[in-house]
DNA sequence: GTAATTTCCTTTCCGGGTGAAAGTAGAACA
DNA sequence: TGTTCTACTTTCACCCGGAAAGGAAATTAC
């Protein structure tokens, strides 16, 4: 599959730097048969077309105590809802997503807490916009 | 707050880092008022610790037509089909996120497809391995 | 009170990666 | 055949990152 803007090559350098972005041009050039200096000039492109948005790491929350991990489904039976509920968690540190959805309910988020008190306190805040179904990580398998 | 297992100081290293990766050590250290070199000690002991589990990007895949971006918690019936679907899982690149859940159903997944029938085709294969429900992402919010 | 140890930092130094610039090969097209 | 464009390689200079050595402050033992 080839996708779209981008070769073949690009969707392998792609593939290559979601897995470590930290290896050098000089040997992803190894991996598809360019120099490092092609290799750079089109990760350069994917930036500049917004393939590549940012360089970032994989981290884990449960080493530092952030133990608490839910999946949140918000259901908002108003539309004046919407915007205070939308501030609320775009300011709220604890909101790791936050996406629009279809199907069941209006949005879906991501949430961590350091516990299960700071989760329970962040659902009684939650109250005050909408209603909530909560699932909670019991353990990452993907 | 100051986590688990580090200190203030780390934590800010690592709100960086997720930020963006590609910082140089000595612009960290300009944030936290250390060297670059003992700023990469500290980046260095976050790995060992397994905190820091890799470097990685962050990309737009509608940039590239993945168009459909869905969220799905599957219902499993019998034990026994426990270990199948986690296999169907791990082995299908659609996957990209698995986890086992508490609440309603037993498994959430981020489910990424090329179109409409690419993400039909995935859930027909899901329906031997049990009963799903989908939400479909209609917008970032955060 | 003092010496030894540990921890965490800074300074110094070297290898190597990255980006810019210049040059080259091949495809498209009149 | 000549022109242009694109994508690559080569070369070069700069800066980053890790290793090693040295120093300051806190902790522990006697």
């Amino acid at each position: 599959m080839t996708p779209y803007l981008i070769d073949d090559t690009d969707y392998r350098i792609l593939q290559l730097l979601i897995e470590d972005s930290t290896l050098s041009h000089k040997d992803i050039g190894a991996e598809v048969h360019l120099t490092g200096q092609a290799v750079g000039a089109r990760i350069r492109r994917m930036r500049e077309l917004e393939i590549i948005e940012g360089y970032t790491i994989r981290w884990n929350p449960l080493r530092i105590g952030q133990n608490m991990h839910a999946f949140i489904t918000v259901f908002l039976s108003t539309n004046a809802a919407h915007l205070p509920f939308q501030n609320f968690a775009k300011n709220h540190k604890s909101v790791a997503e936050l996406y629009r959805i279809s199907g069941e309910g209006c949005y879906w988020m991501r949430v961590r807490t350091v516990n299960q008190e700071a989760l329970t306190a962040f659902l009684d805040e939650l109250l005050g916009y909408g209603n909530y179904r909560v699932n909670l990580d019991m353990g990452k398998i993907k």
